[in-house]
DNA sequence: CACGTTGTGTGACTAGGTCACAGACGCAGC
DNA sequence: GCTGCGTCTGTGACCTAGTCACACAACGTG
């Protein structure tokens, strides 16, 4: 019986992974990374976590969705960074609430849970990495609590517009932008058609583009 | 010059705390807890991180401020339990966004940023404290999001007057209710007045008593 | 018992979410 | 080309919630 080598290139690869100690590179040198195509459910409510799960390319999106359906996207996993969603119920956590789905096509590595357990008891960058991973992603939920409790849909929308263009155009439908600011589609609509009435930006199928920065981000930070 | 011997009684007496290692223990029993009076703030938005706090005793309610003035409460730390927020800073988090005031009066003790990065690294049962208590937030987290997100507002009051009462009455006044539940003081009291109309609670000033708690429980969980 | 403080009630108005549609556009498959 | 069909967008009516500006009632203290 013959063994490949463990491969650990994904793991020079990437940024964060690279700079683990010897303890986490020889667990996760054992690990091969999974491809996953555009579009596809991670995790679901209610299900069990299977693990704790890395991105190396493309993008990851967590939502909550709300007993209505409307859902909000919590935040995007992006390369070296994890969904910490998954390991809640690792640790003392009930039920997963959000449910994650690949934004592009992607490759990630799942952790599984006893290797996790063994990696964070074990290996010090391992953990820093997971802790840094929690309390940035705890901010961030903090961050988009104020901004659904106490901002108005116009500033959120403008703040998203200049996030997500790529130049000053962008390619999102209103329904999407109205799950990433957690409102409504047709608020989002009425949002939009008054800042193209102001010139500020213009409108097409599929595609808004930016035609006054300066406005949005007065908008942005509530004039 | 003469020490006295420190101090453990609040380690044993504190269901948590007792059952931590001796890395922990040892570490613990150098530290005293500190009295705190009610309405005390511990910690405001922008102020640097001091350490890690565990309430032996009372509570600590932890608010989110928006812009607008209007808070909503993120958390209550109660005994045996730790405010995680004030580690945020402590682990490459931004600056710290929460308010921290005293419910009640308060025994706590302070765990200064180097002894809780060493027993993170040295002492499991520390680590898997905090890293719990987390967790733990974090799921407590998204469950406010998504309350504040999608929940009606008649819902969340019914849910806030069952978990508040203690037996079937509770002495919180109309502002209280608002920030507990992230409205505005108004709206609980339209409410409030709909719901007395029902003749689900009666009010008087500072005093609320249930008097349809199965009613309650239907709106509580949206009809 | 006068007075300030705190809690509550109310009306008018605005923002935002919901529902039920009607078009409009884009892209298969003839 | 045309014909459907799905997706995206526009719109009106309606309801809930948040905001502003008050009035007034209940308590507590000197």
């Amino acid at each position: 019986m013959t063994m490949t080598p463990p491969r650990t290139d994904w793991i020079d690869g990437d940024a964060t992974l690279a700079t683990m100690d010897d303890t986490a590179r020889r667990a996760l040198s054992t690990l091969a990374p999974v491809t996953l195509p555009k579009g596809q459910t991670l995790f679901c409510p209610g299900e069990a976590a299977r693990g704790f799960v890395v991105v190396l390319s493309g993008r990851i999106d967590v939502f909550l969705t709300g007993a209505n359906g409307r859902d909000i996207l919590l935040y995007s996993v992006e390369p070296g960074q994890s969904c910490v969603q998954s390991t809640l119920g690792l640790m003392g956590g009930a039920d997963y609430t959000g449910e994650a789905l690949t934004a592009t096509d992607c490759r990630a590595v799942l952790i599984p849970r006893e290797m996790f357990m063994t990696l964070m008891d074990r290996s010090d960058s391992f953990r820093h990495f997971v802790f840094g991973a929690f309390a940035g992603r705890m901010q961030g939920m903090m961050e988009l609590l104020e901004k659904v409790a106490f901002q108005r849909v116009e500033s959120r929308l403008a703040d998203t517009l200049l996030v997500e263009a790529a130049g000053n155009t962008l390619h999102l439908t209103h329904a999407e932008l109205a799950v990433k600011i957690g409102s409504a589609r047709e608020v989002v609509s009425r949002q939009l058609e008054r800042l193209s009435k102001r010139g500020i930006v213009t409108l097409e199928r599929g595609k808004i583009t930016l035609t006054d920065i300066p406005a949005l981000q007065n908008l942005a930070r509530g004039e």
